[in-house]
DNA sequence: CGCCAATATGCAACCTTTTGCACAGTGAGC
DNA sequence: GCTCACTGTGCAAAAGGTTGCATATTGGCG
């Protein structure tokens, strides 16, 4: 289970709020572990109440008060140590192939239409990833290790995203040579 | 959730018992929609209760009696009426990309030979898809409209795998030019 | 005969994730 | 003053999934 892990990732740089992390997830880690804020909210007591991380409220101007979070010693060296444990391989889960798998003339044209909205959404995607690499990871050889680790995430994003946009064209191709069915 | 509509997908064609379910499961839509046996018999008792299943005990020669699961048209019906709705876009998790977050000196090796292993599982995998593929879907044009469907997901498959194998080649390469610690 | 492996089904406890809601402060605009 | 949007935190219930165990039949091997 990463979700914890993915929130100290992300606490490793800078001290945040939860909803600064809800925010900030959406455009790093949490690209590769997606969640909501509650269950961030949740998973933030629980790893304060562990000693992983501290917390202090923190007023503000002009906002309410927010509650900041801190990495421990004891959070860092939780995190180095489950970095070297196993993991399990993630296998997939998409409804999209099964329902390929139910593929018939009745539901060609829905199909059709589902693939082409995930390729949309796949090149908004990308299209994120990209502005991401040209400005922090434009030159990789060149950057600090832990910079490089977040570059090959990154990099796995974008090619499984290209392989991805070029799939949804050969399938989009495919169902095109399926007829309607007669009304 | 698709699980039970996996699951009917697999009966789409042949009836089964909750053991030949959960190893069909294995080289067909569980390959796009894992789950555990306990999790297949749990819900084959649910759609048996909502009508979509119909059941009956069959005795067999030299094994144990076994349940076998028939498709209903209610649960035909269903699954025509589940292909039509909205899906939502399946957003990875996968800790493999968390831990590259914090890459260091410390755990490249360890991180490396995580990748190995992947590349070596996905591989597995891909002769698997090679073996289906070459067996049932050597001239996909000539398929029957529904088998197309499966095609396509299984090329999504291949297409993936290859993609994955290619990315772990570059961030092997890369993993590589990070020197160790000095102890 | 005893043991193991394969076939076959299932419960119960637990953890994770989703869904829907609730509350409260602040600034901007009408 | 009212409403709206954004910031900020959280609960509670339900659904989904994992883990570990429990049980029973049959056939094969030593």
């Amino acid at each position: 289970m990463a979700l914890p892990h993915a929130i100290m990732t992300a606490l490793l740089e800078d001290d945040m709020s939860g909803y600064e992390l809800a925010k900030a997830f959406d455009v790093s880690v949490g690209l590769f572990w997606r969640s909501s804020h509650q269950q961030i909210y949740q998973e933030l007591h629980k790893l304060a109440d562990r000693g992983w991380l501290q917390c202090a409220t923190v007023a503000q101007a002009g906002k309410p008060d927010k509650i900041l979070y801190t990495l421990t010693e004891e959070g860092r060296d939780a995190m180095a140590e489950w970095v070297l444990g196993e993991s399990r391989v993630q296998e997939g889960k998409d409804d999209l192939y099964v329902k390929l798998y139910n593929l018939s003339e009745d539901n060609a044209n829905h199909l059709t239409a589902e693939i082409s909205r995930r390729r949309e959404h796949m090149m908004q995607r990308l299209y994120l990833y990209e502005k991401i690499r040209r400005r922090h990871y434009a030159n990789p050889v060149s950057l600090p290790v832990r910079r490089k680790g977040v570059f090959l995430a990154l990099l796995a994003g974008i090619r499984q995203g290209e392989q991805f946009l070029a799939w949804c064209d050969e399938a989009l191709a495919m169902l095109g040579t399926i007829d309607e069915p007669v009304e």
